[in-house]
RNA sequence: GUGGGUGUAGCUCAGCAGGUUAGAGCGUCAGGUUGUGGCCCUGAAGGCCGAGGGUUCGAGUCCCUUCACUCACCCCA
């Protein structure tokens, strides 16, 4: 009887499915030196109003998802539910405003929401994110765009589809709200128990509700880049010419608005081909420039994205795309008997000390069993030393893929594997 | 939080309407050469049949409870 298991909603990432992990994580970090990116470590817990506050008491992370704790001084704590509001702490606590402008950040942490798992989702789940803050050029809201979809090519994703909208900003939400209140004030009725409440406390989230007798009222709703005011209009505008011009096909749906609060003008996803529940965004991000400011800096404009491993690598796997393989040439060396072993000990060193592999046969097995090791270790060569190879001062060198071999001096062995 | 599905060997699963020592494939280990891997053959180890209670002469199988896993809703990554 077992006594404990891995806490509902974590797992773990077993060597078999290590390169996966490898192999985005390997991607990421080319991607962001590529454009720039510095990888910044934030601590795993924070005081938990830094999220109440940036991510906004009415959302679902809030009200119900965060790991809070108290700690032995009194202090409220929270595992990190999401990655953008410590980095803009560490962004003010460090004072890299006095940094060139726009600071380019990137970071791959554990993130942790209390919910029930499915595939695709868990309590503690990674992430990979980068921002780029102090800036309010639509280009650089291109490039963060655009630095995504690099990203999901180089790992060879295929037919995704990047939705974008523009949810406007603290000086013309307020008119688009209203308008949107109007539009649903004779429609309550209709709506779904989820869509009265967000009705009162959260009009926006009220577009993107996934229930059928919402969605035809949402699709016909006013829409917010409509609504948008000269400067977000014009801030929408120019980037969709970006884009255009780097060639990137979106749609713009007015639906979409993110479920954090902080969130001013662009805002987008980024979605696998056929999505749908939990799996139906890979990554998304937007703009938020009143974050800083919220956090108590000054007015500092910024914009990023984030995107989940596991739903990254569940991609992967079932768009059947093949992992780059990695090469690991090694040598193995078996042995007879007690005095052989003694060289096993001392080559086995000596390769390593050379800077290459090598793997010393494990306790004292018969031949077969120390080559089944080999094999199973997929050693590119095998050495075996007994008695007759003792005497005479040889080793036997097995190549393993064809299963040649020959009495060499072992100075001789090591001429041949470093070619 | 709310629904559906599933819990039998390390993994994938059989186990028919309750009946003697619970099975297969894969994997692991060992043997098939005195000192040689992959293929093949043989054998072994490995299960209080998720847990607790009940019905029964008898429960992996039926009933109840519980736990876990899983998929979905909400929302997100």
């Amino acid at each position: 009887m077992i006594l404990y298991q891995a806490p509902r909603g974590t797992y773990d990432i077993l060597p078999a499915d290590q390169e996966y992990w490898q192999f985005v994580k390997s991607s990421i970090i080319d991607i962001c030196r590529f454009y720039g990116y510095q990888k910044i470590d934030t601590p795993v817990f924070e005081n938990a109003g830094l999220f109440v506050r940036s991510i906004g008491e009415e959302t679902d992370i809030v009200e119900k998802e965060m790991y809070t704790f108290e700690d032995r001084g009194g202090e409220m704590m929270t595992l990190r539910p999401e990655g953008t509001a410590s980095i803009c702490r560490a962004y003010l606590e460090h004072g890299m405003h006095n940094l060139t402008q726009p600071v380019k950040l990137y970071y791959i942490t554990q993130i942790f929401r209390y919910e029930r798992p499915q595939a695709g989702r868990f309590r503690q789940h990674w992430q990979f994110g980068f921002e780029a803050i102090g800036d309010a050029d639509p280009a650089l809201d291109a490039e963060v765009i655009d630095m995504a979809w690099s990203l999901y090519s180089k790992l060879g994703l295929r037919d995704l589809v990047l939705k974008l909208n523009s949810i406007g900003c603290r000086n013309c939400r307020p008119q688009y709200l209203k308008t949107l209140r109007e539009y649903y004030t004779d429609k309550i009725d209709r709506l779904c128990p989820d869509c009265k409440r967000r009705a009162e406390r959260n009009t926006l989230r009220l577009l993107d509700c996934k229930n059928e007798a919402c969605i035809p009222i949402a699709e016909q709703a006013p829409k917010s880049f409509d609504c948008l005011c000269t400067e977000c209009s014009d801030h929408f505008d120019s980037l969709k010419k970006y884009l255009s011009i780097l060639g990137l096909n979106f749609d713009v749906d007015h639906r979409l608005v993110r479920g954090l609060d902080y969130y001013t003008k662009t805002v987008f996803e980024i979605q696998p081909p056929g999505a749908k529940g939990a799996q139906s965004t890979i990554g998304g991000g937007g703009r938020y420039d009143d974050l800083i400011e919220e956090l108590g800096g000054k007015a500092v404009s910024a914009v990023g994205f984030a995107t989940g491993f596991e739903r990254t690598i569940l991609n992967l796997k079932s768009q059947d795309i093949t992992i780059p393989a990695v090469a690991n040439p090694s040598t193995f060396v078996a042995f007879l008997g007690q005095r052989a072993k003694d060289k096993a000990v001392e080559y086995v060193t000596q390769i390593r000390r050379e800077g290459m592999s090598a793997i010393l046969a494990s306790g004292n097995r018969s031949l077969k069993a120390q080559m089944r090791q080999a094999n199973a270790l997929s050693a590119n060569n095998t050495i075996i030393i007994g008695e007759d190879e003792l005497k005479d001062g040889v080793v036997m060198l097995r190549d393993m893929s064809g299963g040649e071999q020959q009495r060499l001096a072992f100075e001789e062995v090591l001429n041949r594997l470093r070619g």
